[in-house]
DNA sequence: TATGAATGAGTCTTCATTCAT
DNA sequence: TATGAATGAAGACTCATTCAT
């Protein structure tokens, strides 16, 4: 007989795992005071005993979840390759790389969301969360200097704004996809969403290219 | 003995106002989860008995608290006028706006963040939410209308499209100032919001500008 | 209708006095830990959240329980009356006072017995406990002067350490009851007990007694 | 890899007492409802399965703790040897070793504390336990019957209640110290505490000394 | 002999909500 | 209109105990 395949016993990491899974999910649908440490042990199949044992408490769990949110994102953000496009193109894939991103990953939405609410309380203990956005804005600043260097982009522009200028675009229109819904009463889904990225693509490409030059006088 | 001065006045009305106002501070800083209702009745200065004889439970509240936030964005709104205005500066004076607002009004992105982690359960409920944000669409047409007129701005902008990205590049960076604080080691202060808000006008406005009419062969 | 004979609603210190009985009973009867606030709260026929919101917790509940147990037996003290009685019988009399109380508040020993337990954690928090048992030390000072005075007691006795041996001689044989009982096969019980108080008092008075002057030499 | 020299040895009866000492160290500190099996786990440097094992479950370990206890006071009360003292200094002697017992072996108060609090439920169970003060009330015996022996004490004293009494005047000042500290505000410290035997010897004393024949009338 | 992993059954505490006046 | 008093139901967290290896 092989490894048993049960879901409970001897399973230290596999246990942590699930439980680290099921948190990240219940907090990003629930916020952090609905959340319920009970339906953490249900979705992870495990005796709320072992939660505690494991992370300490909601808290504490909480800082886990959302401190494993940034790590599943930065792990996703490894995978974008730009240095062999053209910048504008560069531009436009990262526009649209972050906004399959966020469709995909709704729980870093909300967990983002449920954290500001909190004032940060919970990421600034996080460590290492600074450089966890580092490749993006390695990627970008790249891109920029490309750009720069081949007379397409203006110069000036920080990395780390426009990055967030680019994160603003695709951010807000998935995480407040309820309320917009109702208030411009627009069908917003998949498709929109992704069109939404093209266009911030559009916009970002317009905001960096070098102004054009006047004509000479005459 | 004539008319007590205490804090509990005979009106129901101003009892009522108080209620809503605490509530709006409440679910707005804590989330719906985390809100109190005792916290509520103390900051109103009621008993708690007040709350749901004028408001039902503790959804209702919510809502209503809602449905203020959405209500006093709408007044504020009412303020802008751009009609005089280039059309250029009209759109830079809406993003410096709109950005004013939110660092005015936290609640009103507390709010929207919280009613966005529930789903849009209650937004979908209140009537005429549609209209809240007409005068802001109006405004918008208007300026692209007058910007496309004079040949200034393209033609084929969907203003409500455009209103969403100017939202978007002032929302998020005050939504999420807390984390961004941390994850960029960057001080997100008033200034700084600001200079985001002239920089998105900036972003706005070159993507709106018509594409230079190359010039003709000779 | 005359005021409600209910046991639940609208009697606020009623309500606080049948929780505080309650919790004294509990834990002298469980000790500190073997405490449970449901039976607290079964017992004095109340909702748990009414110990919360009349005690604060379960410790704050236990200090106001010691601190109770203290006041009720200063009330007791207040009725010895020795004045007007010889030194030897005034002495007697404390003790078999002291031990009668001892059996008839039986509460009060365990408490003092889990309080010590707990290193003295509440009682240190207390505030006027000092002046609790004055009335014994008056009592005591007032009887040994008037002992001494008449050349019946010697001098030189300290009255806080005569009340301690008083107290001792008292405490033990009930308060280590089960223990002796086992221990010396010997059948403790009331009699028993009233038996030790008269040797008790026999012991204090012989301590107390002036030594007998040694015939002059012829 | 030979012998390993971790803290886990082979040795069961080693690990049995490391378990009993951790258990009468935890029992008498925090009382049975306080006590913790994890923390006696913990303490004895062994997994909680082992106690289970060895020992049954809590209660067991409790009774056994308490046996310990006895056994252990009973190992200390053989070492007296008062034989060929003077019976009043024999009695001194008995009560300063009584105390100097209580106040280094402080967990025997504390387990007879929360034995009687529990009123006796393991000591019933516990074979043996009669004899275990059996020493000293031999001891007692044998003094007071050289003391009447040679006219120096009274007759008619029971040794059991004599040493019940002497007993007590030890126990109450070191069980009770730290009630009667913030009662009295006394410093109750091993000084102290001596000076209360050197007392309770001296109140003994007198107590049996027989009463000075009256002179004989002329 | 020994233990890391796991849990059922509590235990304290809080919360939204209602009753009686 | 207004509230002090009260509670059922659940929430976070713990504890004695056992299983599988």
């Amino acid at each position: 007989m092989t490894k048993t395949e049960t879901a409970h016993p001897r399973h230290a990491a596999a246990t942590q795992r699930r439980i680290l899974d099921a948190a990240l999910s219940e907090f990003s649908t629930h916020g952090y005071g609905g959340a319920r440490v009970d339906r953490v042990a249900a979705m992870a199949e495990v005796s709320k005993p072992m939660i505690y044992n494991y992370f300490g408490d909601k808290d504490a769990l909480y800082k886990a979840a959302l401190k494993e949110a940034y790590v599943q994102i930065r792990e996703g953000e490894r995978q974008i390759a730009t240095e062999h496009m053209e910048p504008e193109d560069a531009i436009r894939e990262l526009a649209r790389f972050t906004m399959e991103h966020f469709i995909q990953k709704p729980w870093f939405i909300s967990m983002l969301n449920t954290e500001n609410l909190r004032r940060g309380a919970a990421v600034r203990e996080i460590e290492d969360v600074a450089e966890i956005q580092s490749t993006m804005i390695a990627q970008m600043s790249h891109i920029l200097e490309r750009g720069v260097a081949t007379g397409r982009f203006r110069s000036g522009i920080d990395p780390v704004e426009l990055y967030i200028m680019m994160a603003s675009l695709c951010f807000f229109p998935v995480s407040n996809q309820h309320t917009l819904r109702v208030v411009f009463q627009t069908p917003i889904d998949a498709p929109w969403l992704k069109r939404r990225a093209e266009e911030a693509g559009e916009m970002l490409v317009r905001y960096l290219r070098a102004d054009p030059v006047p004509p000479p006088n005459p």
